[in-house]
DNA sequence: ACAATCGTTTTCATAATACGAAATATGAAA
DNA sequence: TTTCATATTTCGTATTATGAAAACGATTGT
């Protein structure tokens, strides 16, 4: 049952028979049975044309998956995943009020890490994950924030300027990820991208940390393709 | 299964082994083993405390349920009930640009009846849905409205000025129905009430139809409930 | 219009496994 | 600790799921 729901997911359009019982290994005919007890309880549901799709019942039961289902249980193996690849420590953090709080980490196996204990904080303003968030509430909510918080400095690299930030955090929306340039630490770079659950709002943000000297480019993509991942696994999927 | 998922979904915390057992009516075994299935595979996850409670794997697949699934296909066994039991005709519109359009319908068995053909289409500020529609928008959405539309009079108790409708529309949200007196047409009567999908988003309008000397107050209650259910089948659930 | 073909659905004998009772383990309260 | 309530495992039996094959139905080509 679970392999015919998940090949169904997997496919865009409404699937027949055929294709389920070739992608899931089952046997036809029992396939057939139970697509039809899964038809019968509201799970799937049939096409006019005899295909099958995904039914609302999947819909109620999933709005009802209680929020305290953690991102982290659902982020923490692919951060993991994530570290392993590049060898360096991933953050999982979210917005609270106008900071982001760390709520989970993947540290990495080095002498010298970047090591962000869970729980604390910092201002958006002085991180990737921050500066992507206020980009994504727009321009007015960033120029309140900016009135609010006075952009304090914590480095001389930190963006102080309301005109640097408005176009930093645009660019970075545009791009898909931020760059934090030693902004929040002397010598920390990261980079950042968003999570977003299945109604599309942002939820938390992804990034990993690393000397500014160890840090690349090249990172850029696994870690898009990662917070892309958690978000599917939330539910979320691109407009 | 379906009832142990349905069980769960039923409990606002996460329930006990013998709490789901006893409302199933499975053997403690059975729904143990039914359980540990769910539970392996990501459709239900167990607390720290051992209990059981709603899965990510629910929100994944719930998300890809195709719009497609037809907000029609479950409204009209509600609608038929609601029909039944006010006698009169009961019709599901949704809102397209400036004007709702009626795609379902369930049609009174009388021989006096109000009778929407499916795929006609109506101003907003002429019908009870439409009106509602407008007060959920906001004031600046509603004065928008008025300037595009000039709210033209389909009868001369359509409600011509901006006033009047900011009025009516706001007081329709407040009490969680609208009415409409004979704006639309000469003789006709509406209830109306609003439908939302899992996100809260306004999806679609609930409205009944009469001769304007059958309509009762008494409808209200019910008309409210069948939204209220057809909003719950869709994944919405109250603040 | 008719046959042929392909996909779906049903039937049926058999093999697999789900079932409930009872035994055991776990953990919270006395 | 001891006790009690709940959760988990075990095990023989009965139920049900399974796959092969047949029946059915729709679509395509002749």
């Amino acid at each position: 049952m679970a392999k015919l729901l998940d090949v169904i997911a997997s496919h865009d359009e409404a699937a027949s028979l055929k294709i389920l019982s070739a992608e899931t290994g089952l046997h036809p005919s029992t396939a057939f049975r139970i697509l039809s007890s899964l038809a019968e309880h509201g799970y799937i549901e049939r096409t006019a044309r005899g295909n099958y799709q995904l039914g609302a019942k999947l819909m109620q039961l999933g709005s009802r998956v209680s929020a305290s289902v953690d991102i982290r249980k659902i982020a923490l193996p692919l951060m993991e995943k994530l570290r392993d690849r590049l060898g360096e420590t991933v953050n999982l953090a979210v917005r609270e009020g106008d900071e982001v709080v760390y709520i989970e980490r993947s540290l990495a196996k080095r002498m010298i890490r970047v090591e962000q204990i869970i729980g604390s904080r910092a201002p958006l303003h002085v991180t990737a994950v921050g500066k992507l968030m206020l980009g994504d509430l727009g321009e007015a909510a960033c120029r309140s924030y900016a009135k609010r918080s006075k952009l304090p400095a914590y480095t001389d690299h930190t963006h102080t300027r309301l005109s640097d930030l408005l176009e930093d955090s645009a660019v970075a929306i545009r791009q898909g990820y931020a760059l934090d340039n030693e902004e929040a630490e002397l010598g920390v770079g990261c980079i950042g991208t968003l999570i977003r659950d299945a109604s599309g709002q942002v939820v938390a943000g992804l990034s990993v940390s690393a000397p500014i000297e160890r840090r690349r480019d090249e990172w850029i993509e696994p870690v898009k393709e990662t917070s892309e991942q958690i978000s599917r696994l939330l539910g979320y999927h691109a407009a």
